[in-house]
DNA sequence: TTCATATTGACAACATATTGTCATTCTGTA
DNA sequence: TACAGAATGACAATATGTTGTCAATATGAA
């Protein structure tokens, strides 16, 4: 006989599915809390700290953040508008521009940043250190299992 | 001294945090995949399971799933503009009809349900069944803290 | 150089979801 | 019954993100 159309082994996975779909969304409107004192949004936070972390066209940031560029550009451009980067010249390429903390924008993520990390500490210590770092590299592993899927039948 | 901005609990929140979010993007993109053989999505596969789980309303629905009940109202007039639910008379209130499943929005549930659950076995036999289920209570005991938030100081 | 291919930014259309506001309907209390 | 407050659906504005398309720019091979 097949496969039952559910089984414990799916049926586990599908519980962890709306587990961690939720979760992101409780994560995504905790970043908008810590952002909003300095009037900034998840969004805005996420590529403000890839730009900060390192010189990176907009393209670039969309690929360390595992979005599609046209989002990241429409964020990048209102960061710009509100002074916190600013587009410099990029030398090995002529339209892909370096995206660049100004000296508000470093000010601005600093203070979210500070927010944050007492607002993960107190979560954090909510949890076993040990359950939070297992925890860490299943999601990591499945991460890089839907990242990269196999050809086929694998 | 104070605490530095950065610790090693909070750090390692923070990579929590972002596999977290990451994942769940991934998580629902393979949902739209899933559910659109049936020319589905995944917003509208949740709703659609939802009502097939129980009659509820479109406010019910959303607290359910952890939604806003004006982005659950907005799919459920989609899904019965193309026939896959319709709202019945609720005998306890006028306003808030009952979701219902028609026979066309069962079979399409079913269908997208059959891909799903071969879908989540050979994921969910890619991680070992302990860490699993390790991984989805970590994620509970974090959603419930971040859904009843501690008054102060707590 | 030339040319096919990939990358990039710009623009548009769309899907999802939130917040806010309003009028209507329900519920519980007096 | 009367009324205050909560719940509900409708509507609008906004934020985030995707896909698709196009032209300009890089890159690498012939």
């Amino acid at each position: 006989m097949k496969k039952p159309t559910r089984t414990a082994a799916g049926d586990a996975f599908s519980h962890f599915s709306i587990s961690v779909i939720r979760l992101a969304a409780h994560l995504t409107a905790a970043g908008d809390m810590l952002a909003k004192p300095s009037g900034q949004t998840s969004a805005r936070w996420q590529v403000l700290a890839a730009a900060s972390h390192a010189s990176m066209s907009v393209a670039e940031i969309g690929r360390v953040l595992g979005l599609a560029r046209q989002g990241v550009q429409r964020i990048a451009d209102l960061l710009e508008k509100e002074g916190l980067v600013r587009y410099e010249e990029n030398p090995a390429h002529q339209r892909a521009k370096l995206l660049m903390l100004t000296l508000e924008g470093e000010t601005v993520l600093r203070d979210i940043q500070i927010r944050q990390a007492s607002w993960a500490d107190s979560l954090g210590a909510a949890v076993n250190a040990q359950d939070l770092r297992l925890t860490t590299e299943t999601l990591t592993r499945l991460l890089e299992q839907l990242s990269a899927p196999k050809p086929l039948g694998g």
